[in-house]
DNA sequence: CGGCGGATTGAAGGGAATCAATGCTTGTGG
DNA sequence: CCACAAGCATTGATTCCCTTCAATCCGCCG
């Protein structure tokens, strides 16, 4: 987490311009959009560039072989939409994985802040980071299994969520579905489950009805085979009050899902 | 290629940056490097920013199972190492493939010419480009099998050879071992082989010793399902009097590799 | 000529996809 | 209040694409 790794000339003018980033969206009214909404289509002209204050998002591109793949995720205090900042075109959709609340800003009025020399810096920098992300994503998919996919998503979401400031523990919700994890990660489903079931039986993650628990960090962390998360600068794009978090909901209703536990635990603990 | 899909606003602006980032990179003495160099390394402080001016480079990142993955390759009029513009450690490395003609900048140059607004923009264009590649990658690594990759790798690069005014006909120079391919495709160098001859066999393509021949453009394309290229503005970091060419070298001595071709054709012909 | 990197091909094995059926939860309407 | 439907999760059986292992071949170079 060190800020080393920018260039120190640049980390003031970075977290400045974040700031007055984050100021300008703040001060635009907070929608609302329910899940599965669309918040971006490939053909629309001039589409709003979003910063998430709550919920996750994900951008996908459509196969006409009807297969699905999901390229980003979008978490609260992540910007969505800079691409078209230049170019008018999105090169993808934006899709609500549950309940998201959102500020919007014209691609104009973005690029009029870029005049702002700290926050094209900031833009740049976003643009890096999203770009490290899906080099990371494209890495994992050509060259790793099922299981240190899931392994490296899952730690990755992880440090992501910490680094926003949204969580403090090894747990937290994740709003998507396996077939939505399968559409990020190229695997069906159905493997997706089984792969989930093998993690859960070696006690290394639970992955129970959108709660994530981390049981064994570092038996996890030994799958990424050193794909290492690189120590970007924390985001100055949530509230310092973490007003948003992602934490396990207090209280959450419902028993555990029966599930496969290693051999016999779940019956003899029973 | 229309320009409509650019914000019309800033069309003009992008395209002046870009001639005043290229006069910046050409006012520095042209370096030339052997293939293999290493240009990037990943624990280098203050790595440069590189314009390619003649062969092909790519980036890979290294896993510690022994595997790699090549997540972008750069061609002439591609800018090298524009992340760490901003983050001080670059991500992954650098290498040439085959000998390379370039010119450099510092890190610190690069931010000093970023205070010109046209110049920002274009360097955000630049690096919402190579996101855009990655993203395609991740997309047909995911969902697509063996052949529609290699069909989707082949046409992306004839397409962006074309729009940087390298090549004009159907045949161009691609320095990458099947080795290479396989680690940028998410495959093994004996299933590209493979693939590789049942593409020619089908009279799609023919690649033989880094020379590729499009055989069959549209039959090609129906293997790509719908993942189309965005029509990005033309690379204007190019010499309009195209210097640089990928095109088949004339005279290109040796004669072709024994192959094999479509039942019996190569032997009927013989 | 021998060595070497890259390309080529065969045989065997494995990981993931596909096909198919069932169970669990939640929300809806009668 | 319960039946019912829809969406998601779970699991088994089978198939297939790709990897792995191994051997050979080709062209190039010292």
């Amino acid at each position: 987490m060190s800020e080393q790794n920018y260039s120190g000339a640049i980390t003031e003018g970075l977290l400045t311009g974040g700031r007055t980033l984050r100021a300008a969206f703040l001060n635009t009214a907070v929608q609302t959009v329910g899940g599965g909404s669309t918040l971006i289509r490939v053909d629309e002209r001039d589409a709003p560039v979003f910063l998430i204050r709550r919920g996750f998002a994900y951008r996908f591109c459509d196969l006409e072989n009807g297969r699905r793949a999901i390229v980003d995720i979008l978490i609260p205090g992540d910007i969505a939409g800079l691409d078209h900042v230049l170019v008018a075109r999105p090169v993808s959709e934006f899709t609500a994985a549950g309940q998201l609340s959102l500020n919007a800003l014209s691609a104009s009025a973005v690029r009029t802040l870029m005049q702002d020399q700290n926050i094209s810096f900031r833009i740049l920098s976003l643009m890096a980071e999203a770009r490290w992300r899906i080099e990371r994503l494209a890495t994992t998919v050509m060259r790793m299994e099922a299981r240190e996919r899931i392994a490296t998503f899952i730690l990755g979401m992880y440090q992501r969520l910490r680094r926003h400031g949204l969580i403090n523990g090894l747990s937290f919700n994740l709003p998507l579905t396996q077939e939505q994890i399968g559409d990020h990660l190229g695997l069906t489903d159905v493997h997706v489950n089984r792969t989930l079931r093998q993690l859960r039986e070696k006690q290394l993650v639970i992955i129970d009805r959108q709660v994530v628990m981390i049981m064994d960090f570092d038996g996890l962390r030994s799958l990424l085979h050193g794909i290492a998360e690189p120590a970007y600068m924390p985001s100055p794009m949530m509230p310092e009050n973490n007003t948003y978090r992602a934490d396990l909901a207090p209280g959450r209703r419902g028993s555990c899902r029966k599930q496969t536990m290693p051999h016999g635990v779940g019956k003899a603990s029973a």
